[in-house]
DNA sequence: AGCGCATGATGCCCTTTTGGCATCAATTCT
DNA sequence: AGAATTGATGCCAAAAGGGCATCATGCGCT
């Protein structure tokens, strides 16, 4: 098999207009140089495609399956290559996206749906992970993008922030404290804490536990699960109070009220983070977005 | 889109050693070679396919698009080709057959599925018409092949006889006839004859009209039907009687009596007919086998 | 029948493409 | 530092592709 896309390309045409002139017409070369293309296809075939008489052609059964065949393929290479260039430019592509409850529960939905809306050739595909796992994912390029908290440094990643708030306490709806709407964290401190596993959710724990110390106590996790809807359910069954961030109103069950901290600033960023060296077209218009998009994100 | 199979082929080889040398090696050719080849294959997409460091190179997003692609290609022209071969040598192709009611309850459907074993390549497509429209059909080119009530002349076309068959006389149950087993061609002249429409049936009339002279009465049809289950149809609810051949006794259905005559020693011949210079590969197979066939073909 | 015309094939020659060889530049391994 | 390995480049030869002129054949017209 010798022949190329050219001797293809030649005998639709020839196949299409079932005249060798005509055809050497429409492909811009001449006549005698379309004869000679044919006959080698022909010869490199084995098989004859056009029965000649000298004044017309037609084309044999095996010529017509071939031709059927030759529009398939011709097709097929055109779609490559606009496919290939489109994933070059990235327009299509693929990004596996990393999220922490926190990140999902606040503006994290949004953004996703707006960057969406700009390149909808870009396949989005979310995968849930607290922020140390997503850390190792990203290294091992399992992970295009990570939502994770912060604050982490690492070199070689570029990261921005997406999302900052306030720590909040959850109580349930009985709990002596629940009617004041407001309360100083060191009145937590006689309280059983529900919260996430200690080695899944060091990131969190790196903000409650100096935060804690300032208010006079040790945090001490009397109930641990792992994840926020496992923490709430534990909180709404009465098994003690946890404190997350603003963002939990939108994933609350009914039985809990929120309580806000009076004497906390500290606020918890959810970080964007990617590595530096992003090759993928489809990453750095992720990056470009991100890094833009920051400087309109309303503070929750 | 300057760029043809080779290149393809070339980049298949790149792609899966990740190495050009190797790559080189499988194909053949210098690796300089080879080189110039992708270069140019990336100038010509205008995307980068390979990341190069001096000492190796990775394929990028947009090259492993590329990559798939160029599999399917490959393969789909190499299945084009050994598609386009075999529909050349007939191994895989269509014929169009028509066929007569006579023929469709004789041997005709054990001869198609000999044929059919022989080449199971050859997509079988039956028809069915009565001899006039058959011939014309063939005329047209929309039948490959008609098996048709004979004698027929036609110049330009090859037949041979697959079936020659006794006429019978079938008649309801209850006919006065019906006990008797066999009976003379002249005891039919004063009965009410069912058959098939005239302008459709002349083939099949052809012979009726002469042997009903030649027994001493003219041939008048009572009932017309336009196939033969109508007609047996007919003569079951007691219309008439009608003349058909032997193989009709595989298309009895209840209440109806088959009756031989003792005195029509003629016979009916069913011909496969098809055109002389048939350049379809699938063609000449079936004519092949029709011929060779019908030295074993037993009389019925 | 003879002529002109249209069609595909062929011969010759030039251009472009492709390939091989020697060599270079960069990086890694020892 | 030096050897080795890898991909890239320069240069030349071979092969493929294409244009032009021309041929052979069959068709239609007078």
């Amino acid at each position: 098999m010798r022949f190329g896309l050219r001797h293809i390309r030649y005998f639709i045409a020839v196949a299409e207009e079932l005249h060798f002139r005509r055809a050497a017409d429409r492909l811009c070369i001449a006549q005698p140089a379309l004869s000679r293309a044919i006959r080698f296809l022909e010869n490199d075939l084995e098989v004859q495609l056009f029965d000649r008489s000298t004044r017309s052609i037609t084309i044999t059964p095996a010529g017509q399956t071939f031709f059927e065949g030759c529009l398939k393929v011709v097709n097929s290479v055109e779609h490559l290559v606009e496919n290939t260039r489109q994933v070059d430019e990235g327009q299509i592509g693929a990004l596996q996206i990393g999220y922490t409850d926190t990140a999902i529960s606040g503006v994290l939905p949004s953004r996703l749906k707006e960057f969406q809306d700009l390149h909808p050739g870009i396949n989005l595909k979310p995968h849930h992970d607290v922020t140390t796992t997503q850390l190792d994912k990203l290294d091992q390029g399992i992970l295009d993008v990570g939502f994770v908290t912060g604050p982490v440094t690492r070199p070689g990643y570029e990261q921005c922030t997406i999302q900052s708030e306030r720590f909040v306490c959850v109580v349930y709806d009985s709990h002596p404290l629940a009617p004041r709407g407001t309360l100083r964290l060191e009145e937590l401190s006689g309280e059983s804490i529900v919260h996430g596993a200690s080695n899944e959710w060091q990131h969190f724990h790196s903000h409650l536990i100096p935060m804690c110390r300032r208010a006079g106590f040790e945090l001490r996790i009397a109930q641990e699960a792992y994840n926020t809807a496992g923490i709430l359910g534990l909180v709404a069954c009465g098994m003690g109070v946890t404190l997350l961030t603003g963002s939990v109103r939108n994933a609350l069950i009914p039985g809990l009220t929120v309580l806000e901290l009076e004497d906390v600033d500290e606020e918890l960023q959810t970080m964007a983070i990617w590595r530096a060296d992003a090759a993928n077209a489809s990453q750095s218009f992720f990056a470009d977005f991100l890094m833009h998009a920051r400087l309109e994100a309303p503070a929750l």
